[in-house]
DNA sequence: TCAATACTTAAGAATATGCTTGACTATTGG
DNA sequence: CCAATAGTCAAGCATATTCTTAAGTATTGA
């Protein structure tokens, strides 16, 4: 299994801004120009293109320049990994609590080895 | 439809750190203290606890101490809610795929009412 | 050609994050 | 009681993030 780390790093963080998630719907309704995405916003543009390059940088979104005027788009790929990062933890997690059952989870004995140092390094 | 935003930033913020999914995923395997989290990483527990603090806001887990040790657990439930944003958005684009083709979509004009002001406060 | 348009880049300031060390508190086993 | 265990808290530091302003580039329409 590849590590996955950086690209799930930046598709997380990339989501965890308003303004970024607002670009987003935006864009769940079509194309738009960088210009279109900064109109609804109290931002400058310059703060809205540093939006767009975070949320190209994770793949979120693909952008294309024709002419003066950059266009933006969602990648539902990207917007799928994420979700699938998601499903695949509440499923496991989903799975071993019903194998457990509520009466049991609530009596389990919790794991019994210890850390013993402060650091694994 | 009520404010959800700083709940998300919380949310994504705190899967964007590659050891926090780590964390999250060690409790897919079930229950555990802050030292048996901490255990696997080159980290010191102080370091994990701050990470355990965030996970929590989070709503990504719930704690409960008892005695001196806290056990830590996935919360499915918030798991899930950012499982749904994603998944929303991730339709309502496919959506829009699917009804205009990838021949139209080829050839769709970008929306014409350009932003005129750098502000909008 | 020339001014407006649509970014783009750079630099700086304010704030947030993540990590470390060190001190301190609460429990627990002997 | 006492030492070890499991965490907790508070600083401090380095880096990252986000926003702003200002200046610069590439296109486009008249």
């Amino acid at each position: 299994m590849l590590d996955q780390s950086p690209q799930l790093d930046r598709l997380f963080h990339a989501l965890s801004d308003p303004t970024r998630r607002a670009v987003l719907d935006r864009l769940t309704r079509g194309p738009a120009s960088v210009s279109e995405l900064a109109a609804p916003f109290s931002a400058t543009l310059a703060s809205v293109v540093q939006h767009v390059q975070v949320l190209e940088a994770s793949g979120l979104i693909a952008t294309e320049k024709i002419g003066r005027t950059r266009t933006c788009r969602l990648s539902a790929d990207a917007v799928a990994r994420a979700e699938r990062w998601l499903s695949e933890r509440r499923k496991l997690w989903e799975a071993r609590f019903d194998r457990l059952g509520a009466l049991l989870e609530a009596e389990a004995p919790p794991n019994k080895n210890a850390a013993k140092r402060k650091r694994t390094s």
